[in-house]
DNA sequence: CACCCTGATTGAAACGTTATAAATCAGGTG
DNA sequence: CACCTGATTTATAACGTTTCAATCAGGGTG
């Protein structure tokens, strides 16, 4: 709108009066092509430079069908508590100076997570996509690579084909949580678990499973809740597992907002934590420091995350093969307490 | 990339060829345009639904200027818990099926803040601006305004010319929390404020000292840090404050960290929240409710902060007189514990 | 000297849309 | 029947970019 002060903006015609080239060579000067003789490519350059010339991006989307921009499928549903801000921070720092953009389109899980991803590819709204968790044979994983469109997934799937992906090594995490349980005395640890569908549920399952049963001691998965369901629901089948024969001496808690449930169904049952039960939970965000008493914990760096994630799909759109592509985040060397 | 399985996507001229009128009458007939007949644009409607034609975004870019796209400045810089996910899914929320896409610009206070802005601008990179953390003589607002491009800010600023903001009532969500802390006896009270080029600083201590003076307590801000200093540091000041002569009773929080960081600086300095403090604090999520001992939250909605924003960006896009375009979200009646 | 390279540049077309101005048409009027 | 009017429709240009094919000037070669 408005009138703008500056006058008008710079165009490659305008650059092309300005240097006496015509405006197919002023083009490909700018792109750097070797067959447009040097000193034209300097003169251009420096005319560019001093007017300001940027590229106008909807004409280039017009004409290449490229259109420069990443699209983020963000849960809006549940709750998280530091994930979406360092997740974003991470992309973002990333893609400045790129001059891709990252969009924000809103996946519901329970509602069709194909649809967001048939709009994007239908209507050409994005050059990539990023999205979390992932499922286990995700069918937006299978539509994309049907469309051989790039996209870098937040987890594994089960597919054979591969594919270009970013994940934290839930199974050691379990492990290791695990371990630090046993290491406390706790004979009987329970877990809140993601939904089934998704990938890393497994790994979860897995790793605490088979960690538990390595050193001899009792587990229990919460019944009837998963770490999606509302945070009073979770609560009261903690509080009714507590109350119930044989309480857990011991808490893997994958996610904050599960690990401050915990601990409040734990006060709110009389126990004590750290003398009749401890947590180990995974954090993203440095606000369990802030928790007291304080709780153990294993940090996922999801700035580091979406780091990985917007590298990797730029390399993924710049052509190179994927199957190199993947990323497994180890957890922590020591629990934080 | 690759062969879209579907063929080659519906376009106005792909629409003429099916209906036999031409591509311009199609484009009016699309658009509403009451001068093409009745009869004709119920004929090209059925059409273009039909062969799910979807207009291209860059070729109406290229040719009207608009971009579709709302731009949001997101300090990826300090901690928030449930602040930018809920503003977030508040806008995407809004947006959803306006055919407008919201991009994430990172914005660090301390660095230029008007960088983003001039790019946007310059670039022609959105239709609209929405940010945060709006300061007294905000220069994006300044800018803004003098381009006559809309945009709405989270925060009021302190120039006469009015212009769409959205904004917490955050003097009156002071003088609440003082009140409650009075009313449980509480005789010396503390806050933490962010930083002084903010607008709702002004308003927090205004309401705050007030509050105080006319209740007849002392109170104190903690010196040396805002709210955006690392928690260490605030946890460090909060302590050194606890251990001099004249301890704080209460506290008013302005965010969840800050919270938290109090309540583990009463821990360790053996001080008993409730006992020998009280503290209440605003909060974003819903996570307070499984802190314990629980402490006293204001509620403040930042999906429907984000909504309100995005609503009244589209109007002001459509062109409304900006002067009415504002509003004030009171606390909740009640604090809840 | 005619020829053909090679290297450098350029004209023109196209991407899909909308706005402007002009063209067409049907129907009524003198 | 020619003409005017209002209602519809249409051709055309333009937005700024990239790319294909064509042009052009020299210089070496036969």
């Amino acid at each position: 709108m408005a009138d703008d002060i500056q006058g008008d903006k710079p165009t490659l015609r305008t650059l092309s009066q300005a240097t006496g080239f015509a405006v197919a060579t002023v083009s490909r000067a700018l792109a750097g092509d070797t067959r447009i003789a040097a000193r034209t490519r300097a003169t251009v350059a420096e005319a560019a430079e001093r007017m300001g010339y940027v590229p106008d991006r909807a004409a280039r989307r017009l004409r290449t069908g490229r259109t420069q921009v990443i699209s983020l499928l963000l849960n809006t549903q549940h709750e998280f508590l530091g994930f979406t801000h360092e997740f974003l921070a991470g992309i973002t720092e990333v893609l400045a100076g790129t001059g891709y953009s990252v969009t924000v389109v809103p996946d519901s899980p329970g509602e069709d997570r194909l649809a967001p991803v048939r709009t994007i590819l239908r209507n050409n709204l994005a050059d990539g996509l990023l999205f979390t968790r992932t499922e286990a044979f995700d069918p937006r994983v299978r539509l994309l690579m049907e469309a051989d469109f790039p996209f870098v997934s937040h987890g594994r799937t089960e597919f054979t084909t591969p594919h270009p992906w970013v994940d934290f090594d839930n199974e050691a995490f379990a492990r290791k949580a695990v371990a630090h349980l046993v290491a406390k005395g706790r004979r009987r640890i329970s877990l809140v678990l993601p939904g089934d569908q998704f990938t890393f549920t497994q790994h979860l399952r897995y790793g605490f499973m088979s960690a538990a049963r390595a050193a001899g001691i009792d587990f229990e998965f919460v019944e009837g809740v998963t770490l999606d369901s509302p945070t009073s629901e979770i609560a009261a089948a903690l509080m009714r597992a507590r109350r119930g024969a044989h309480p857990p001496d011991g808490y893997v808690c994958v996610g904050e907002v599960t690990a401050l449930v915990t601990l409040a169904a734990l006060a709110d049952t009389g126990a004590v934590n750290g003398v009749d039960a401890d947590i180990v939970a995974k954090r993203a965000s440095p606000i369990f420091d802030n928790i007291r008493p304080r709780i153990d914990t294993v940090f996922e760096d999801l700035r580091a995350t979406g780091r990985a994630m917007a590298e990797m799909l730029l390399r993924r759109m710049n052509g190179e093969p994927q199957d190199g592509l993947n990323r497994l985040f180890l957890p922590d060397g020591d629990l934080r307490g």
